[in-house]
DNA sequence: AGCACGCCGACT
DNA sequence: GTCGGCGTGCTC
């Protein structure tokens, strides 16, 4: 018998094994793991398929070691999702697996139960304690506690406040017999006993959970476009209660940043169920335990980011996909696979509903909707009845600006600390000012390993890259003619210093990556900010997604003009969604909100058009643009990048790329090599070349033989390359 | 990607 | 005489 498996590597392709000597019976299943030999180690890999025959040569086939699953680990339906990502992402197989499973499992951890832990044998509830306490006073307390949780048995972890080398003296009863592993029961958390009511829902939440609902039990794609504060998540959670109902598991996918305690906790007092969590920050053991308790049907509902798409859940009922326009669902390393586009076909395939939100959805998302793909469900109204803020633009080009804050801001700022309310200012730069420079010569500091310069960090005291990480402390003459330099423009540190004197008496609180390092800092953070102890907050992104402050009425944009004049051709629509996410922060309460946008360019068309007409004209007009010059979704991308410490090398490979491409036909156009729009980042040299195509099945035509074909090339070796089928970053 | 093999410089 | 630099080749 053949086991053809995936083995967690780089390469493309499968690889062949005899069964292992005592295997007897039927074949195993795809998605079953198998322990094989692999050069020189030992691998888990995935069975794929058990073919008749095989063309590796008789003399390289190995037999297995060992099948470790009776029942397949994958199921079939995800297995076969899986593979079709593999194939369209272009991404090895076996490192695709190796993504979507925890990596306890290729460890040889059991799919099944709950955690392993330590009990009492029947010697053990037989021996005294005290007997040992003289020699061994850890493994005495240790024989005490087990007996108060006998037979169920703890944890290793809650072991370990009994002493500092727990692990020698676990080893050392199990050594005498006098206790043994064992599987724990779950460790979700205590299930609340009745779910708390939620608010009435408004009209328009009504009908969309209406409408989503009339479609349980088929595919349907439903853009739910609510503005910011119109209460998506409370149809969110009345979907989630209808799938529970119904004895189906709901899996809902949120941004990186959106995870938040207190949306955990929202969903546990309303749905009175386990929920599984499936995060970055989770560990190898936590990880397992959120899989073990979604593939079991223990947990109703699965919350979680980007990878948690590829949760196990027997019962699928429902898919969510909070802000789906959020870029963090794009995987930008390894497997770089969109989580929203994956989580639409995981929905189709199983025949279930699923349901993206966003109060600025994605071009790609409308255009969907425009033709007739997505059903299109809107919540207009805010709810609890606040109004939708008004947005103005600040001409930077006729009004005196002070560190970065404009006349009018300074005024309104003014005016709503008077009234009580709290201010908002939002920048998209960390750090005192983006670089220190020398008016006499010129001079600016760089970065000595990218092509950036560097951000001065003045309470720290060092120039800083935000691309590389590298740090020193700041020059405090020109290098290059010793006259005196400068810091040049604005960061939140600056804006936070400014902010200081122009208003002694508000305190500002500023909340970006440099300040919010540790964790639960940020939490501790945002309350204060809602507590209105800070009448003035500063920040970056990380004030922008998803927390709420009721009693922000002024909302500044200090920097808009970044996004005006992007590298890539998404900047206008990035934009446009964090100017309405940001706006979308004040005002929620009964307080109308303001939004001042200072800019240097107030003619720009879609900027104008954002600010007189909202979202959605604008998204009109920006796919009008995308139309015409042929860009996403009115084309298709795939970028193939490569690095290497010299500037030639990943040129020439993508030259010699480019030649193995078939001539520019059907609608493909090959853009490049061109050296990145940061060629150089952390001593690297970077180079791309970009595939243009007019249909997806052409592009994938092409990628099928030609990725292929240039991992095979000689320069490939001399370069880290990679391919990245529907980009998001185009850099 | 790992990992082993292999072939040339500065140390005991 | 050996430790170790990273080029090249392989993984059923």
């Amino acid at each position: 018998m053949l086991l053809r498996v995936a083995v967690n590597t780089p390469l493309r392709r499968c690889f062949d094994y005899l069964a292992p000597a005592d295997h007897r019976g039927s074949a195993p299943l795809p998605g079953t793991r198998i322990s094989v030999p692999f050069g020189h180690r030992r691998e888990v890999a995935i069975l794929l398929e058990t073919p008749a025959r095989t063309d590796a040569p008789p003399a390289k086939l190995r037999r297995a070691h060992a099948i470790l699953d009776a029942t397949p680990i994958i199921p079939a339906d995800m297995l076969s999702l899986l593979r079709w990502a593999s194939e369209y992402y272009r991404h090895p197989i076996g490192e695709v697996l190796a993504a979507a499973l925890p990596a306890a499992l290729r460890h040889g951890a059991s799919p099944a139960g709950g955690r392993t832990g330590w009990r009492l044998t029947a010697p053990g509830r037989a021996a005294d304690p005290d007997t040992i306490a003289a020699r061994a006073p850890l493994q005495a307390r240790m024989l005490t506690a087990l007996g108060r949780c006998d037979p169920t048995g703890l944890a290793g972890e809650e072991l370990r406040g009994l002493g500092a080398s727990v692990r020698p003296a676990l080893r050392a009863l199990q050594a005498k017999g006098l206790i043994e592993a064992c599987s724990l029961p779950s460790s979700l958390p205590e299930v609340i006993r009745s779910a708390e009511p939620g608010p009435e829902l408004t009209a328009a939440q009504r009908e969309a959970v209406a409408a989503i609902r009339a479609d349980f039990g088929s595919f349907m794609a439903f853009l739910l476009f609510g503005v910011t504060g119109s209460g998506k998540t409370e149809v969110y959670l009345e979907l989630a209660r209808e799938a529970l109902a119904r004895g189906l598991q709901a899996l809902v996918l949120v941004p990186e940043i959106g995870l938040t305690p207190q949306l955990v906790r929202r969903f546990e007092r309303r749905l009175a169920t386990p929920l599984a969590l499936m995060h970055s920050g989770l560990g190898d053991r936590e990880r397992l335990e959120s899989w073990r308790a979604a593939r079991s049907g223990q947990a109703r509902v699965v919350l979680g980011t980007r990878s948690a798409v590829f949760a196990p859940l027997p019962e699928a009922g429902l898919i969510v996909v909070d802000e789906e326009h959020d870029t963090s669902y794009k995987q930008q390393d390894g497997f770089k696979y969109s989580a929203r586009d994956l989580a639409v076909l995981r929905a189709r395939r199983e025949r279930i509903p699923i349901v993206l939100g966003s109060a600025t959805p994605s071009l790609e998302t409308l255009h969907n909707v425009y033709r007739g793909r997505y059903r299109r469900l809107d919540l207009p109204e805010r709810a609890g009845c606040a109004n939708q803020p008004r947005i103005e633009i600040v001409d930077l080009r006729h009004h005196a600006v002070q560190e970065g804050i404009s006349t009018p801001l300074v005024l309104r700022i003014q005016g709503h600390l008077e009234r009580g309310g709290q201010v908002l200012l939002y920048l998209n730069r960390r750090g005192f000012a983006p670089t220190l420079f020398c008016s006499e010569c010129g001079w600016i500091a760089n970065c000595l390993r990218c092509d950036a310069h560097l951000t001065l960090h003045r309470s720290s005291h060092q120039l800083r890259c935000h691309h590389c990480g590298a740090a020193r402390p700041p020059e405090t003459a020109c290098p290059a003619c010793g006259c005196e330099v400068h810091p040049v423009g604005e960061g939140t540190q600056r804006i936070e210093d400014a902010l200081a004197r122009l208003f002694p008496a508000a305190p500002a609180l500023r909340i970006d990556r440099d300040t919010t390092q540790r964790r639960g800092q940020i939490e501790a953070k945002l309350e204060a900010a809602r507590r209105g102890e800070a009448r003035i907050l500063v920040g970056t992104q990380m004030l922008t997604k998803g927390h709420d402050f009721p009693e922000v009425s002024l909302v500044g944009i200090l920097n808009a003009d970044q996004g005006l004049f992007g590298t890539d051709f998404r900047s206008s629509e990035r934009l446009a969604q964090t100017i309405l996410q940001v706006a979308g922060r004040a005002g929620r309460a009964e307080r109308p909100g303001e939004v001042l946008v200072q800019t240097l360019y107030p003619e720009h068309p879609l900027l104008r058009k954002l600010v007189t007409e909202g979202y959605e004209p604008f998204a009109r007009a920006a796919l009008e643009e995308r139309r015409a010059t042929s860009w996403p979704p009115f084309s298709h991308l795939a970028l193939l990048r490569a690095e290497a410490p010299t500037r030639q090398a990943p040129l020439d490979f993508l030259e010699r790329a480019r030649g193995l491409a078939p001539g520019a036909a059907n609608g493909i156009a090959l853009l490049g090599p061109a050296p990145a729009p940061m060629e150089r980042r952390a001593g690297r040299f970077r180079a791309q070349l970009l595939i243009q195509a007019a249909a997806r099945a052409s592009l994938q035509r092409l990628l099928s033989d030609w990725v292929g074909q240039v991992a095979l090339l000689p320069e490939a070796r001399r370069v880290r390359w990679s391919i990245d089928v529907d980009p998001v970053e185009l850099f």
